[in-house]
Formats: structure tokens, sequence, C-alpha cells
DNA sequence: AGCACGCCGACT
DNA sequence: GTCGGCGTGCTC
């Protein structure tokens, strides 16, 4: 039920004064403003900053928003409305988050109401599921005569009583439906008279939403919980066998030197046993049956820990060096090779801050999360730890939420959203694969960067920050080459682990040769063979997941592509369909071909579906698993094949980059790469980069405890120089070689790359628009600085042609804040002209 | 973003 | 004559 529901009862007001206030509310909507709302006098001592209120926006919505701050000051030029009602008796939002948020809105030019979405997990911004009830006190199922009697007593209108009578049929109704079911434009206003005489009340659904996970327990009753006792119980269940089989199904989980403690009932009766048994049980007191509260997360029973992990010396000179850096450093790069330990060295990092009494966050990438590392992390740290993820249900993420906040959670490993959580006192954030781009969001605003916007949260905290990687990004690694972070490097294996080799096959020649079986080299194959006969396994990487990415007509070459966009549509054999990737359009896969009638149309190129089909028929006798977003839909699909895989239930494990990140198998000492040469050639300064993180992690994944390992790579351009840098594992010589182009070219992290895209449904208003954009953008900006406009490799997404404009402003040449002003203006002004109204801008700051 | 108001075509 | 198309403008 809501604390505040009504807000009528000035008689026990605590305010004596009857001050005139006003809230600033951030509001769900992508307009850059806050809006003045009037707090009602009862709700004076109650509203502040960081609670949230229920408003009316416009006509007919009703919205939760969460107040920023409250001035006395009357907004000019329009009478504010009412605040309908408050949420919350304690700020859900603290100061820091608030500033936070206006800092990201401000940084990546959007509206505060678009963090405010990215930042609540969806439980807690309840819109409009705000319900309305019958207040208890008014009794329910009334008759005619009695509501006549009340009206004359509550003074009640025809509206007011056609709503009442609505309640009573439904129960409960959001907001919208009341107003449509009464057809009533201004329903708060008929809710709002009726909350005030105590009729209705307002309560959050949320509220009933989100409960504790409850489950029913069963435990030995403590009397017959001894030898003797135990001995007591079967004497009394001799008629049974059923019984017995209870009774002795608990004894072997659950040895009665244990109690009090007690499995799950749902456990318990796992493997077909009785339930009317156990009822009997129960009824005559040898068993107890109760619930118990669980926490979302599967680990709570720990009872040993892994801690005290003991460091090589290597590693506990590097976390000295970590501290040392600290001393005159907020920020520390950690370069550490893969299988140098960094989660060892995070382990002892995090127990120290933790044991000063400070919270500490640790960002992993989207995919990494579900991984081995984060079940090593739960086993050291137990209970104190959060874990934050998008896979998670609301009910967890709100848990964690107020975990954070009412401070029985210190240590929270999550997605780049949860830089977003209430940290009271943050002492460390750990960025683990700080390179990783899944730490920047794309599509809705706020389209931010998780590190970087770690580091000013950190800032705030005055917190210390590690970033970690085996292939720093080349941004980091400059500020720490600059001294502006500390440097700590590890570039040595753990134990006997040494550098996998990296063979490269000539994939020209050996099509030339024509010993392609499928997709696989002759080099390739052999290798495999090997490894499976020595009961190796061999992970293989293709980066496209699917049967094919395209179909081709044999003939004239036509490719089918997307009705809204411009790209190829994607071949998915399992649903015999064409699907577009980028609006999710699907189409039945076409019998002849659209320009000249062939019927020989084919698939071409591969995805991780067509090599996992090649390889049961290439070696039948091997097990193979595939590992793509198709086959991890669900939480368990991903544990599942891990497990298989850690088991040694599977030979061969085919996958997409998901398989490059955090695993550590140990029997794998091969590591196949397909199709690398369309990373490397991607169109873009970042391609290079990409493409040696990406093999580098990879090759990550070979010979981690045998030192044996091997990875090769097909392509068809074994002579790229990127090559022979790879092959040595030489991170040193690629980052000098790529800081001087990037210098060259005035790239990041010389300069900030601001990216404009202007869209609009036909390709010359959109070219129009953005030619006048980047024309208004030069004179200020000079003409080398405005890139552009230009169609994107994807010219059309969703029948939205689009045009892209690149801004790059070298580092502390600009005042950012006031340039950013500048660029939002010029938009604002585009926007003026009639003839752009349906053109939309979308700003991506620092875009990766 | 939603939602309402408003001004033009194809329908009972 | 109305229903409804979506262009335009506003939301405290």
């Amino acid at each position: 039920m809501s604390l505040f529901s009504s807000f009528s009862d000035t008689s026990n007001s605590i305010s004596t004064e009857r001050k005139t206030l006003f809230a600033e509310v951030i509001i769900p909507v992508p307009l850059k403003t806050t809006f003045t709302y009037r707090i009602p006098f009862e709700l004076n001592d109650f509203v502040q900053s960081g609670v949230r209120v229920v408003i009316p926006f416009g006509r007919k919505r009703v919205l939760t928003g969460v107040v920023k701050s409250v001035t006395q000051e009357a907004p000019k030029g329009y009478s504010a409305k009412y605040i309908l009602e408050l949420l919350d008796e304690e700020p859900l939002i603290t100061q820091t988050q608030i500033w936070f948020w206006s800092w990201i809105a401000s940084y990546y030019m959007c509206s505060i109401g678009e963090v405010m979405n990215a930042a609540l997990p969806s439980g807690l911004k309840l819109s409009s599921t705000s319900r309305l009830q019958l207040h208890p006190d008014w009794k329910n199922g009334i008759n005619q005569e009695e509501i006549k009697e009340k009206q004359a007593e509550y003074d009640l209108s025809e509206d007011e009583i056609r709503l009442i009578n609505l309640l009573e049929l439904e129960n409960s109704l959001t907001y919208e439906q009341a107003g449509e079911k009464l057809d009533l434009q201004d329903v708060y206003q008929i809710i709002k008279k009726l909350t005030q005489k105590r009729i209705v009340i307002i309560f959050e659904e949320l509220k009933e939403k989100y409960s504790p996970l409850k489950e029913k327990q069963i435990r030995i009753a403590e009397k017959y919980a001894t030898q003797e006792g135990i001995a007591e119980a079967f004497t009394k269940t001799t008629r049974s066998v059923k019984q017995e089989e209870l009774l002795l199904t608990y004894l072997s989980k659950n040895p009665i030197k244990n109690y009090p403690k007690s499995i799950s009932k749902k456990e318990l009766l796992g493997e077909n046993l009785s339930a009317s048994s156990l009822k009997t049980l129960i009824k005559n007191g040898i068993f107890e049956e109760f619930e118990k509260t669980l926490s979302r997360f599967e680990f709570e029973e720990w009872t040993e820990t892994e801690s005290q992990i003991s460091l090589t010396s290597t590693q506990e000179n590097a976390v000295n060096q970590i501290f040392e850096h600290f001393q005159d450093k907020s920020t520390v790069l950690l370069h550490g090779i893969t299988g140098s330990g960094k989660t060892e060295m995070y382990v002892s990092l995090i127990e120290q801050v933790l044991q000063s009494g400070s919270q500490v966050l640790m960002l992993l990438p989207e995919i990494a999360l579900t991984s081995q590392i984060v079940v090593r992390l739960k086993r050291i740290f137990g209970n104190a730890v959060g874990v934050y993820h998008s896979r998670f249900s609301d009910n967890e993420r709100v848990e964690v939420w107020k975990g954070v906040l009412n401070g029985d959670i210190n240590f929270v490993i999550g997605v780049r959203s949860s830089v977003f959580l209430p940290f009271e006192h943050l002492g460390l954030i750990i960025v683990d694969e700080e390179h990783d781009p899944s730490y920047k969001q794309y599509d809705p605003a706020p389209r931010y960067h998780a590190r970087d916007a770690a580091l000013v949260l950190a800032h705030k905290h005055q917190a210390k920050v590690v970033l970690g990687s085996a292939t720093p990004s080349v941004e980091s690694y400059f500020l720490a080459k600059q001294k502006q972070y500390g440097l700590v490097e590890v570039l040595q294996r753990f134990g006997e682990a040494t550098l996998p080799e990296i063979q490269l096959v000539d994939l020209k020649k050996s099509k030339k040769r024509k010993e392609l079986k499928e997709n696989f080299t002759l080099e390739l194959f052999e290798q495999m063979k090997t490894a499976l006969e020595q009961h190796e396994q061999v992970l293989l990487f293709q980066n496209r997941r699917g049967y094919a990415p395209y179909l081709s007509c044999e003939v004239c070459e036509w490719i089918p592509e997307c009705q809204n966009c411009s790209v190829s549509l994607t071949y998915h054999q399992r649903a015999n369909e064409l699907r577009c990737h980028y609006c999710g359009f699907s189409t039945k896969v076409p019998q002849t071909c659209s320009a000249c009638s062939s019927t020989k149309i084919y698939p071409k190129g591969f995805g991780t579906q067509k090599l996992e089909e090649d390889l049961q028929v290439l070696l039948p006798e091997s097990r193979i698993a595939r590992m793509d977003k198709d086959t991890t839909r669900t939480r368990t699909g991903y544990e599942k094949i891990i497990d298989a895989f850690e088991k040694h239930e599977v030979d061969i494990l085919v996958g997409t980059q998901m398989i490059t990140k955090g695993l550590d198998f140990e029997k794998v000492n091969l590591v196949g790469v397909f199709d690398a040469d369309r990373i490397l050639f991607f169109p873009d300064f970042r391609s290079s980069e990409r493409f040696m993180q990406l093999i580098m992690q990879v090759s990550g994944r070979a010979g981690r405890r045998s030192g044996k390992g091997k990875v090769v790579i097909q392509t068809n351009s074994p002579s790229h120089p990127l090559f022979a840098i790879i092959s040595l594992h030489d991170y040193q010589t690629f980052y000098n070689q790529e800081i001087l182009e990037r210098q060259e070219y005035s790239y990041p992290p010389f300069a900030r790359l601001i990216k404009l895209m202007v869209r609009h449904e036909e390709r010359e208003m959109a070219q129009k628009a953005a030619f006048i954009l980047s024309k208004k953008l030069q004179p200020k900006l000079g003409a080398g600085r405005v890139l552009g406009p230009e169609a994107p490799i994807i010219e059309r997404i969703r029948n939205k042609f689009q045009q892209a404009i690149l801004i790059k402003l070298e580092r502390n040449k600009f005042d950012l804040g006031k340039t950013k002003e500048f660029i939002q203006s010029q938009i604002d002004e585009l926007y003026k002209d009639k003839s752009f109204k349906k053109i939309q801008v979308v700003v991506d700051v620092d875009f990766v």
C-alpha cells in the first residue's frame, strides 16, 4: 500500500508552516528539461531529492518521475500541477546518482529522463502501473440506498460515483484503464478527490510484484535429530515403505548432525517420492515444514570459501605496484596477458578494499558475466556480492539495487548499467576487459561508455579504478604512457604455460589446390583430427551466427536484400527463412531468382550453424556443440554448454565472440579461426585494434595449462603486416605503430569523436539536412573537423536513410561543454526549418 | 516519446 | 455530411 496514499489529513500534518514548495521532477521522456510540480502541503516534509513521485503529464498521462530538487521559487509563466503521490519514504536515488545522471546527460548529449530510464531497473519505474483500489475502510459491495446516504456525507459527484462503482466491479485499475472505461479526460482530478475522501487508494503494483523469493523447506524435528531419535522415527514408520523412503532420502541428503539445516521440499520430493506420505510425517511431528526466504542468487549456503587465494610472487608484486600507484594516481591500467591470473589479483584488491569498509564495483563485458569468473567470485565472497545482469529478472535487479542502497551488498559484479547502482561510498571500481566494445551503449540514448562513466563516478566517490585487459584499448594505454594512469604490466603466463603458437593458413592457396573440405583447410583439419585422437578439445571461432550470411543466384549473382534496410538477408536454415538482422523482417526462401528466374540460388558464406553441420559429416565420431546467440537464448543454455564442455562431453565447440571471453578450459590446445579477414578489412579506424584484440583473446583460450597451445588462422591475406605482430603476441609493437597512425589522422586518443546520424525516410532529405547541418557546424569548428556527410555502410535501416557527420575535436583544444552546446544549438536550429521537421538527428559522443 | 488538435480525402 | 489520415505543437 502506498505510503502517503491520501494527503488529506491536514490535522495530522507535521508542517506547522504552510510553505509553498515546488519540485523539479525528472520524467522518462526524451525532453531535455525537468518539469516543475507543486508539492501538496501535506507532503512538504516528505518530498525530497531522490524520491519517486507520481505526476500528471499532459492531458491523459500519469507518470512516475524522480525528484531532482525542491525549491521555493514558483515557476514563471504557467501554474504548476500538483504532485499526485509520493512513492518513497526515503530517497531511492542518492544525491550522487542525481549528480551522475546529470553528468551523463550533459556529456553524452541526451535528456536526463533518458538517463533515468537506463539507470532504473524497470521494477522501480512503474510509469503507468500505479493502480487504484477502494480504500479498505470503504465498505465493499454497498447497495444503492447506502450510496445515496454516502453521497451526501462525502459530497460525491456523478463521475466519482461512477468510478466507485467501477472499482467495486473491477477490484483494481490503472489510471489509464479508469480513464478509458469512464471516458474521462482528467481522471486524476477525480482520483485525487476520492483519495482525499479516503474512498480510493493508490498502490504500487511494484510492491506486490516485488516479493522475496520463498521456498518450502523440510527438516527433521529437533527431538528426532539424534541417533536415537532417528531410530525412534523409523519405528513410527514401520507400516509405510514410502515414509521410510522419505526419511532415508532426507538423511542421505542431510545428515542429522547438521540440524537445524533443512532441504527444500522440492528437492526432497524430487525423485518421485510421495507428497502425501510427507504430509503424514509432518503431521506426526517427525518432519517440520516451514518457509524460507531465499536470496535470488543460488549461493546462499556457502559453508566453505575458496578465500585466501594464494598469489604467485609475480601477481603479488603486481598488486603491490597497483597500491603504490594509488598513492598519487586514482587510475591504474593493469595490462595482464591472458593466463596471467588477473582474477586472483582482483580478488586480492577487492578483499582489501572491502575490509576497509568501502564498496567495490566490478564491471564485466556483457557476455562474460555468466561465465566462470562470476562463479569463482561468488564462491569467494558469498552473500556480500550482488550480480547485476540484463539476463536477470527484474526482481533480482531490484533486489541488488535495494541491497546496495541499504548496505547489505558491498560488492557488485555487473554489466555496464551497474554504474547506475546507488553506491554511497565506493572505494574501488574494476573494469575488466576494459577495451571491450560492449561497454558502450549504442542504441537507445544514453549512448554512454561505462568505462569512461566509471572513471567519472570513481572521481566523485574519490574511489580508485583498475582498468584490466590483456589487450588494452589504445586510448587507455596512451593515457597510461602519458602517466595519467599508473601502468602495471604482467606479461608472464601463470605457471608453466606459455603463449600459443600462431599458424597462418593461406586460404587462396588452399582453394587453388582444392584442399578445402567445406570451409576447413587441410592444415586445420589434420590438426583437429590429431587433437581429437589425443583426447584434447578444440575451439572453433567464427564470428557469424546462423547458417549463411546471404543467398546468391549462381547465374546472375542476385542477392536477396531486405525491403526496409540496405542489407542482404541472412539465411536461417532451420526456419527456412531469410531474415534481416536490423529490422527483424523475414520472408520465405525464394525458389527462383527475382532477377533472372533461375532456380540456382545457393547459400554463400558460412556461419556457426553451417560449421557445426559440416563437422558432423566430416568428423562423425566427434561430439560437437555450438555456442552463439541462438543457442544461449536462455540463462541455462549458456551454462549447459559450458558445463558439457568442461566435463569433456563435447570435443569441439563452435562459437562466436562468446567463446573468446573469460573461459578457461584445461584441455584446449587447438583453436581455429575462420573468416578473420572480415574484421581486419572493416572500414573503421579501429579495425586493426579490434582485430588484434580478437586474435589475442582467442589465442588466450589455447594451452592455458599445458603450454603447447596452437592457434590456426585461415586467411586470404597471410602477408598482412598485422599478422607478423600478432604472431609474436607483441602488443607493444602494435601499439607503437597504431598510435602513430592515430596521431597522423587525428583519431582517438588525440581527438574526441562525435558522430551525428541524420535520418529521414527520403534519401534526398537526409542528404540535404545533413549537408546543411555540416555547413552550419563548419564555420565555428573548422571545416577539417567536420567530416562528411556521407552514407554509412548500411545506408537504410527500417526504411530510414542515414547520413553520417563525423566531428573530430582535438584533445585539450576545445571547451567540450561549450562545443557540445553549440552542436546542439545547430541541431535545434535545423529543426526550425519546417521541411526538416521529420528529420531525426542521433548524437553519439565518443562512439566506438 | 505520446497525445491532442486541426485540416484535408473516401465513405455511410 | 462524418470518419480518420497524419502534420504540428506541447507537455510543468
